[in-house]
DNA sequence: ACGTTTATTGACTCATCAATCAAGAAAACA
DNA sequence: TGTTTTCTTGATTGATGAGTCAATAAACGT
């Protein structure tokens, strides 16, 4: 019984039946089947609206730096002054859409593709650079020259704490990993006043 | 022109082998016989030796967290007092053996396999549990209760660190990143002395 | 009513690869 | 010398999975 105007749908169904996917098996090792499984429907079908595997694993990991990207605007717009607005990306960053358990798991898995297709490298720069590029905006009047330095420890450190929710069974505690990274912030802010 | 006494001199062969070829490849898809390959034999025989290619994997990973810890020892033995030992270790996270371009890649590749194998998390677990304990010991006489908080937090920017590193091209810069890292802890010792 | 576009799938092709096996060749041993 | 053990590989098997294709069917336009 096809309906028409499917396509959206169909390909938002495979976008997150792909991060399930990956967040479940833990790794990239995903076959088309299986999602076209989870998503309702034949692989071929998901091979007419994407192509190929990897343009489906692109559309994932697009998807899932949009959602990130869109947190991050929200959480900004709300914010004050620049200690703030330094708070509300770090806790953006740990916010309910993007550290979700089989979200983390597949950021995980996006790191490695990004060492072997290009298109995923971009994708993961543009994030490293908007994250780089907040940061030192707002730490810039509050640390002067240390903040470009800062940044990148800052940005570590929460690159890092996805790492470790990776590998942790059970669900992930953003608010202790935010209130980590918010901790050596003020302590650095502390020493910069 | 088979000679005796090769089984040793094979698995070494091959355990390298397979490091290079997980970070040249930057993934955990490689083929048995790109690693025989590379390591001068057929594939045949690394099974021969290995009986599987997830053996040839731990293998490696073993590797990997033997010459990280034997790093480690190293610089403990030559440090003086709980911030000379706190330095040592965070350089000897970033010391030429395991931060060398393939190693760093490799290791991103691990954290995936620990996801599926839970031999690879049992590994992985060890290693993060003897940095903490490592960080912790030293951290106590110099900030008390803070410690397991600042270990958690140095512990996520040196792993951070290193998936930073694994994106990069060229080779990476071992110095500037313990420097970052220092950075934060001498920051966090100042406040708390 | 009828051709066209969109949706959908089962069946198939083709390539890749882990793992096995039989067999050869050199050393060790009796 | 002959037998056993160690080392080694080419060839083969068996499974798996990405991508293609032909065919069906519903909606849409005319």
């Amino acid at each position: 019984m096809p309906k028409v105007g499917m396509e959206p749908i169909r390909k938002a169904a495979l976008v997150r039946a792909t991060i399930a996917e990956i967040g479940n098996t833990g790794s990239l090792d995903v076959t088309v089947s299986q999602i076209a499984k989870r998503a309702g429907m034949s692989s071929a079908l998901a091979h007419h609206y994407f192509g190929s595997k990897e343009q489906i694993f692109l559309a994932a990991m697009r998807h899932i730096l949009t959602l990130y990207g869109a947190e991050v605007r929200g959480a900004l717009a709300a914010a004050d002054g620049p200690r703030g607005r330094l708070i509300a990306v770090i806790r953006a960053s740990f916010s309910g859409g993007s550290f979700r358990r089989e979200a983390v798991s597949a950021w995980l898995n996006f790191y490695v593709m990004s060492q072997i297709k290009p298109e995923a490298m971009r994708l993961l720069l543009v994030y490293q650079a908007r994250l780089r590029s907040n940061l030192i905006h707002d730490l810039r009047p509050l640390v002067g020259d240390r903040a470009p330095m800062l940044a990148e420890g800052l940005g570590a450190m929460i690159d890092g704490a996805y790492l470790r929710e990776a590998l942790k069974s059970g669900t992930p505690d953003r608010i202790r990993a935010a209130e980590m990274v918010l901790d050596f912030l003020n302590t650095e802010l502390e020493r910069g006043a």
